[in-house]
DNA sequence: TCGTAATGCATTGTATACAATATTGTATGT
DNA sequence: ACATACAATATTGTATACAATGCATTACGA
């Protein structure tokens, strides 16, 4: 954890978010400053600094003498998540269609659709939803706002776990790969409100079957 | 800066930010955490712990030896943040009308576009502001999506100098007003499409004409 | 005079020491 | 047995000391 320039407070911070995100770390999990100071080998400083960052994130709650816990993420939470990146992923698309059309280039957007057919049929579903994702990047990285790139990743993040693990795929993933069919379409034709729309729609819709694929699995679990 | 529960590091992150949003402490000044603990009367400790935090929010950039400035906000980034405010504020409106239909209660609302006009007819434009800003809060604070609030809030108070300077008003007034008297007919009617839709232009409109004052400012500034 | 190296200073980065406090366990009285 | 007070412990909060480093200034040589 040394040989770097920059400051052991970031390395430990982006260690700790990856750590988070993927799940590494469970939500739950208690969280002391003095043994992450062990494990990087470092002070409690800098591993403090870091702390307060994920806690500004949204990521862990702290209190006073007591420690602090990576926060579970709520139902209410992922909806809420979901319903404002569809709008931002919407809008995403409008501006993309916007910017570039005429004469739009979806290639890139049919190559990753095709993968994701293929490892539908193999029913790979990680490696699908890590190919989902990045079609769903796509947009955000070329509507020339990087305000809204940086919203829209800081909440995905928050649910990167739960989508990865593709709980609502098995049941749905036919209508998720038809409606990325027809969003690509739509944005083919250049039509950037519609396209918008479908999207917003879309990742509405995939927030819905998921939350209630959680929902499902957390009542099944406390039986 | 003692006598409180709070820790330190909290109550000076909240100082901060204020100073910033408030413009006390202007873009561009230098930041020295020595300087701020003399100021506090504290140690660089907690300083540090609500400075890095001040980073993380897009407040404040450091570099390592040199020390942190406020940074100066763009034209770009005044741009993105009403285009993606825009978008949730229109859905926050979207969202208020589905919710509380039919029967929507807009006496608050009349009353404070009541005071805007007023304000409005006295030339008292940081008055108007702080209504105005109250107006477009009432949505997000009762779309019950409290990461839609954060979010908005977030990026809001980016712009709260610029907005309360009110650079655009005086040109713009009249239109700001009549957008809010249709807003709130729409919203009465119960169309809560229509109603987002109006709320996402207004909100774009107006963050179009504050940047063309902005823009016309600095150009005559650095003349 | 000009360019370059050396040196000192200002500032942040990290470690450590100590203070404050919430929780937990323990003893004590009834 | 139970409740309450007290003590021990674990943990974070804050201050301080020291290390590392980028920058400016100065000294020096050609």
């Amino acid at each position: 954890m040394k040989a770097s320039d920059k400051p052991l407070r970031e390395q430990i911070y982006h260690q700790l978010v990856e750590d988070i995100i993927l799940g590494r770390i469970n939500a739950g999990e208690k969280i002391l400053e003095s043994e992450l100071a062990r494990r990087f080998k470092v002070s409690r400083t800098p591993v403090r600094e870091a702390l307060f960052q994920l806690e500004r994130d949204g990521y862990i709650s702290h209190r006073k003498n007591i420690g602090g816990v990576v926060k579970k993420i709520t139902g209410q939470k992922v909806q809420e998540i979901f319903d404002v990146v569809a709008q931002l992923e919407g809008y995403a698309v409008e501006k993309f269609v916007e910017i570039h059309r005429p004469g739009i280039d979806v290639s890139p957007l049919l190559k990753l659709e095709e993968q994701m057919v293929d490892l539908a049929k193999k029913k790979q579903f990680v490696e699908y939803q890590r190919v989902n994702i990045e079609f769903h990047r796509f947009f955000i990285n070329r509507c020339e706002n990087e305000t809204l790139k940086e919203t829209v990743m800081n909440l995905r993040n928050k649910v990167y776990k739960l989508v990865i693990e593709g709980l609502s795929l098995p049941a749905n993933i036919h209508r998720y790969l038809s409606s990325h069919r027809i969003i690509i379409q739509t944005i083919s034709s250049g039509n950037a409100l519609k396209a918008g729309s479908l999207m917003r729609a879309h990742v509405y819709d995939s927030g819905f079957y998921l939350l209630k694929e959680i929902q499902l699995r957390d009542r099944v679990k406390s039986q």
